[in-house]
Parts: C-alpha cells; sequence; structure tokens
DNA sequence: CGTTAGTCGAACAGCGGTGTTTGAGTTAGC
DNA sequence: GCTAACTCAAACACCGCTGTTCGACTAACG
C-alpha cells in the first residue's frame, strides 16, 4: 500500500528509501532479491512486504517511477522549430537519461510481464513519434519505411550505444556523435544527403 | 562427454535430439528447464546429465551449434564487388538467420556467462567488420564513426526487427525493406546521398 | 549371443528465492 | 504522554530448480 499521502512520515520516508535503494541494487544486478533490496534501504525484509505486496508490484513502481522522472525530464525540451535540430536535442536528451538507468530496464524487461515495460514507455516514445511524424511531412524524414519502425530504430540505437560503452568498445565520449550521426542518417529519405551530425 | 564419435549409435541420436529440443524449447521459454528439455527430447533426466554435466554446458553447446551452422550458411555467400551490394546481400543472409534464432539469443544472453555470448558470435562478427572496412577504404561506407560501432548497429536493427515482428509492430514482408534501408543509410558518410534500399 | 554402453524412473539432498506469521519493540503525531 | 501506526528479527512453509545416486532394464555392437 505505497500511498504516499496520510501515512505517517516516517512510512512515507522508507518507501522512497527502498524505491531508491531498489534503482541502485538492480542497475547492479538485474536479478537483485528483495532482501538485497531491503538491506540496501536499510529496512527490514518484512517492512518492505508491507509496503510492496509482492516483487513485481515493486518492480513496477520502481520503473514506472523512473519512467515519470524521465518523461518530466523531457518536457522542458523545445520540440518545435526544424526538426533535424529538434532530433538533435531530442536525441541528447534521451541518450543522457537511458545512459544513466539503462541496467533498471534490463531488470524491468526481465521481472515484469510482457508488454508492460512498453507499456510505461508509452508517454515519451510518443514524444518521439510526433516529432518523426512532423519531420516526414516536411520531407525531412524518410517516408519510405513506417513510422513505428523509426520509433523502434530510435530506442534501439541508444540502448545499444549504452551497452557498447558498458562492453568497453565505445567511447562515452564519442558516443552522442556517434548515436546522433547514426540516427539521423537513419532517418534521412533516400536521395538525400547525410547530415553531418552536431 | 558429447564426444560424438566413438559412442554408440544410440547415444549420438540422443544428444543431437536433446539439442533439437534445447532450441526449440528455450526459442519458446528462453528460461525453460532441463525437465522441460529432456521431455521434450523424449528422454530422462538423468539421460540428458549424462550428456551434459550441467544446464551451463548445455546451453553453450546448443548456442554454439547454433553460431556454428549461421556461420556456415554465410559461407556460401559473395562479399567481393561493390560494397554497398555486398552489404545488402550480407544484410539479408543475416536476417534469415537472426529471425529464425532470436530467441535462442535471448536464453543464451541470460543463461551464459557475460561476454561468452559474444566470444561465439566472433567470427561472423568479423565477417561483417571486414565488409564494412573495405566499404570505408572505397569511401561507400561512412569513416567518422569506430568500425566497432557499425558492426554493433548492424546486429542491433537486425535484432529489433525481430523484436517488433513479434510484437505485432512490423509487418514481417515490410521487415527486409525496412532493415537494409535504415542500415545502408546508417553506414552513409555524411554529405553524400542515401540510397535507396533493394 | 554375450558383453558393455547406454537408458530409465524414482527418490534424495541442497539451494536460494518468495511470501507469511508472531510478538515484542519503537516512533510519529495529536 | 498516550495511542495507533509502524518497524523488525527470527522463524516458518513452500516452491521449483539443479545435480546426484541407485538398481534394474534394454539396446547396440562384435
Amino acid at each position: 500500500m505505497p500511498v504516499t499521502r496520510g501515512r505517517r512520515a516516517d512510512a512515507r520516508r522508507n518507501v522512497t528509501a527502498i524505491l531508491d535503494a531498489a534503482v541502485e541494487c538492480l542497475s547492479r544486478d538485474p536479478d537483485a532479491s528483495v532482501a538485497d533490496i531491503a538491506q540496501a534501504a536499510g529496512i527490514g525484509r518484512v517492512t518492505l512486504y508491507g509496503h510492496f505486496a509482492s516483487r513485481g508490484e515493486l518492480l513496477d513502481a520502481v520503473f514506472s517511477r523512473a519512467m515519470r522522472h524521465a518523461d518530466a525530464a523531457l518536457d522542458d525540451l523545445d520540440i518545435e522549430g526544424d526538426p533535424r535540430q529538434a532530433m538533435t536535442a531530442l536525441i541528447r536528451s534521451s541518450w543522457r537519461i537511458v545512459s544513466q538507468s539503462r541496467a533498471l530496464l534490463t531488470a524491468a524487461q526481465r521481472g515484469l510481464p510482457h508488454g508492460r515495460v512498453r507499456e510505461l514507455h508509452e508517454e515519451p516514445l510518443r514524444r518521439i513519434e510526433r516529432l518523426i511524424e512532423r519531420g516526414r511531412e516536411q520531407g525531412t524524414f524518410r517516408a519510405d519505411v513506417p513510422v513505428p519502425w523509426l520509433v523502434a530504430t530510435f530506442f534501439s540505437v541508444l540502448h545499444t550505444a549504452a551497452d557498447e560503452i558498458t562492453a568497453g568498445r565505445l567511447d562515452e565520449a564519442a558516443a552522442p556523435h556517434a548515436i546522433t550521426g547514426t540516427l539521423l542518417a537513419a532517418f534521412t529519405p533516400p536521395g538525400q544527403p547525410v547530415p553531418a551530425p552536431e
């Protein structure tokens, strides 16, 4: 019952402590146990179960909170104007978020029911979709492949970059250039020249 | 002890039956248990352990066999000539393989030690690397991002397409066009026009 | 046709996780 | 300062999985 209001102050404090600890633990190990998380939060396992009925419920809460934060961070971003410039900005902001909480995604994909991850991604996803559609109408982005495919490509490239960095095959400093370069090229309509990134 | 020669005929038959069943089970459920696999192979669990000392060893055998098959399938493919055309051909062939055994990869990533999956990917991976390098030297592919990054992009896009199909968001028939279109664009040097796929 | 390699089911031990109960202790809030 | 809300450690039952052992059975191979 993680209702955050009407409860005692220490209870509320504990809920966020659990959530924070969960983020930390799951980022380190996507299979982290409830016991691990409780310990990292500095509370007893029983207390945790007092707030979240099951491991799944906790996972859901953790991930959906992270997505809310991500979406909020994207809120103060100007999506209007030249689609290509807007896209570059959107990529940069998204990259910051993804590169931070990539491990969390793995945990969510492993422990949440099929489709739930996507469901929680819905809002930030629609942002990208809208921008792509606008760019298509103006002829800036390619129209010979479906929009959902371009959206998927967007996410895919970001996550791949994160993976490559963790694997030590991609320099963290070189990532932004590689990502934007790749995505802007992937979005360019056949026949048009690939824009130089940055 | 999966030494395939010098053993009795039924033993050899069983080993391949196990491997086949494992592919089938793990494709359906990446967390399939040893019991599931044994049952699907039509043999006892004990017999399976007679051939593979542990779950991990079985998984390794399954996946490395799959990779050997994949690499062999790529062998009769002409990589010489125009890099762009060669790349298109390589993408098509790789796509056939990936789209078939994508679920297997998930199982391998989950159950094999870190890096082992990549290790087994090494040979087919080098194929792509060589082609990309050749294309760079000729100015056909972009040189402003690292080669390993382009290789990672290659795999990433293929796997994403497979995921999108399973999720029902991408039409199977539309996939090849989307994939080659995206990858050829992503590989194009800044300033050069994006080639029309196919 | 005999020997040996291989198979089989049942049963066991061990592990690590989840989720629950109990009863006593502590802290917030009025 | 009283009470209700909350915390906590320990212990429990339960689950499914892995990997092993046993002894009997059966099929391959020479």
